[in-house]
DNA sequence: GATGAATGAGGATTCATTCAT
DNA sequence: AATGAATGAATCCTCATTCAT
């Protein structure tokens, strides 16, 4: 609605091929932030292409479709934070580690209410527009592999139960932080409890910290009461 | 897509009042689901009223505008669950009523994604058509009740861990349910799970159960590993 | 192109019906001239409302679609002709007649460019918009009805070869009127003969009737040489 | 609609005279499949450079404007025609001679919708292409030429009645060819003639034949009736 | 000569909303 | 209360044409 000129900068460069990538990239910086803002039906391509200081018909050459530009911006936003994950530095303590997850994962939807945002309008149309994207497109097995060797280190170490899934506990541990930012206005509108004041979000990671230690941990390991 | 004709049934009825009150719920119930099937944009005002079986001019005599009209429905789709809950009759064992209501809220998700879409759409809307709505409407306080009185009987049973909070475990709870209910388009095509076929589900349920138990149940009342 | 503002005048009016129908005749009228200067893909859909003194949705609500409003159009275009012919008042000389349907087929298309044109322009699009015409709509049997009774009259006069098809003869006078209108600029540009002076229409129409007569007297009624 | 890749062949050759002249001759050729099967209006040059297998800007390096290369096109048209005409080779009998020449007509335009669409474009568009073009460049005077023989030939002899214009004699035979054609598709659906049907191309011919006959022979040497 | 990138203007269609009856 | 007609502002997308390399 309001149209910042995102990335317009830095066009007029060297080949072809440069100039194209960057043209890309500043509708694709644009487009996100357009959607973000307004979603799918409510942003416009002309919006979008104001914003990235382009013509709307280059828009069209590049993306060729409002659907097709939606598909990119989102697969790029699931690469950003599966490379993040991958990346990611834990503790050598398993259950640290675990908690550092947590940590990451509510804090990165926090500051990036983009991904949500994007992945729920998404969602909202059944997933259209992800079908046929190729897997690998989206990294998921980075993830994958990243929580499988958390809990594999901490089996090792008798910390945690044996047989835990890592897709089970991955979806428990995203789905608690998805929720609290996702559903942050109807919840804030209906419990009174606003996620984005520091203060909540540190009291709700402790209790979703505190639901996958429970979870994770062999019983005996869990402090008595 | 093509605006199935609601509830058309029954006007042309009796007295004023209720002929109007009638029409009223015709086009409340045709909007719902216009809005779940293509959300607050994509319904149009001409749908509902196609859908409604009326005139598109007496939607607006109604209902004022599209927004007032999409909070109207959305206050209901949430006096209902509320409603639905708070009649819940639960196990006298307080883990099974426990589990009885993970069960009862996953499945209610699941049966009636109109509520999750329309408070998708909503939030996604940063909560603006909910904030006007005064806080009884939501009938929030009786499902507050009923959480609390769960824990309470849990606690003096032995079984739950003293002072927890209903809200930190209603939330939990439900971010569990609704994240495999909300999430599911984009969790079957990275993960490759289909909430929507019913063993998934009861998959699901099964580790949702298990993680609200280990969260609200002493350590010592877990079997060891 | 030009967009005069056709029929505007005379809306205002009393009953839903007549109201309607006036718009509808506006839209029609203006849309005639539009497709007539521009062609198909030429008119525009806001220069057609802009002439009908209307709101460009409105023709929307009225014809739904560019290529509906088209079609009725040149249904209109057609059942005009058709039904000027039907009424058409002939010599009781079987040969004068003949050559009064001539005259007039000619000059018809003199005058009314506006059928040549639709039915040249649908010609190109392969018939498409009119094959959905139920045929009656296209009143081509009064037409034929005319000619037949011609061709009859003539015969039992023993002025007409007997067993002349009335199709092929009004295909063949048809030809010869319709190329020299509908052909007017190329034949003029190729062989300097414009058929839009005067004398040289009315050259064009002698060789005509000749054509016409030679081909449906018998022989041994035509002058020798 | 689609495109086929036309002429691309035979590019990327010796000399730039040889190279340019076939790059010139491949555009000609997808233009006018692409004018043909979509119009004026409906071809564009995207389309039109696709299908030559050249860039865009490529075509206009040639061609300057979209109407200049439909002028060209259309050209094109009329010489291929004209230098068929001018290379037929007729019978002795003066007779026989014209029905070949109706037969001629009548099957190119049958074979060529190429040249009925383009000038029928051309006089929707009243000329404006054809009229900067230089008389000579459509060798009108070939066709006159061989007309202008078939008549002297068969009065000679005889047969046909003196005095008669080619120029009237051609625009009679090529209006009733010409419309047969041309107008194929309303004639069709309003009188049930399909001239694409080859018994129905049969039986035109021969009405055609017969008309043209007895328009240019001596009425004495008619059968009688 | 040949290419890919970029533009501005326009065009069909839709929709929330208001008006007249 | 209820209806059908009418509107103005968008919105997606296309296209002829020009520019830079």
């Amino acid at each position: 609605m309001d149209g910042v000129k995102v990335v317009a900068i830095a066009r007029r460069a060297a080949s072809y091929e440069e100039r194209t990538g960057r043209t890309r990239e500043a509708i694709l910086a644009a487009a996100e932030q357009e959607f973000v803002a307004n979603g799918l039906s409510g942003a416009t391509m002309e919006s979008i292409a104001k914003a990235a200081g382009v013509n709307k018909a280059l828009v069209y050459r590049h993306f060729e479709r409002k659907e097709l530009l939606f598909q990119r911006v989102l697969v790029m936003a699931y690469r950003r934070l599966r490379d993040m994950e991958a990346n990611l530095e834990f503790s050598d303590d398993p259950v640290a580690a675990l908690e550092e997850l947590c940590s990451f994962t509510l804090h990165y939807y926090l500051e990036n209410p983009n991904f949500l945002v994007l992945v729920g309008v998404e969602n909202l149309h059944k997933g259209e527009n992800l079908r046929s994207v190729a897997r690998e497109e989206l990294a998921i097995s980075k993830l994958i592999r990243v929580v499988t060797g958390l809990l594999a280190k901490g089996e090792r170490a008798g910390a945690f139960r044996p047989g835990l899934d890592p897709v089970d506990l991955w979806l428990t541990l995203s789905s608690l932080c998805w929720f609290s930012v996702a559903g942050a206005y109807t919840v804030d509108i209906t419990f009174g409890r606003n996620i984005h004041q520091p203060a909540e979000a540190e009291a709700r990671l402790a209790v979703i910290k505190d639901v996958i230690r429970r979870y994770a941990l062999r019983p005996e390991r869990l402090p008595p009461i």
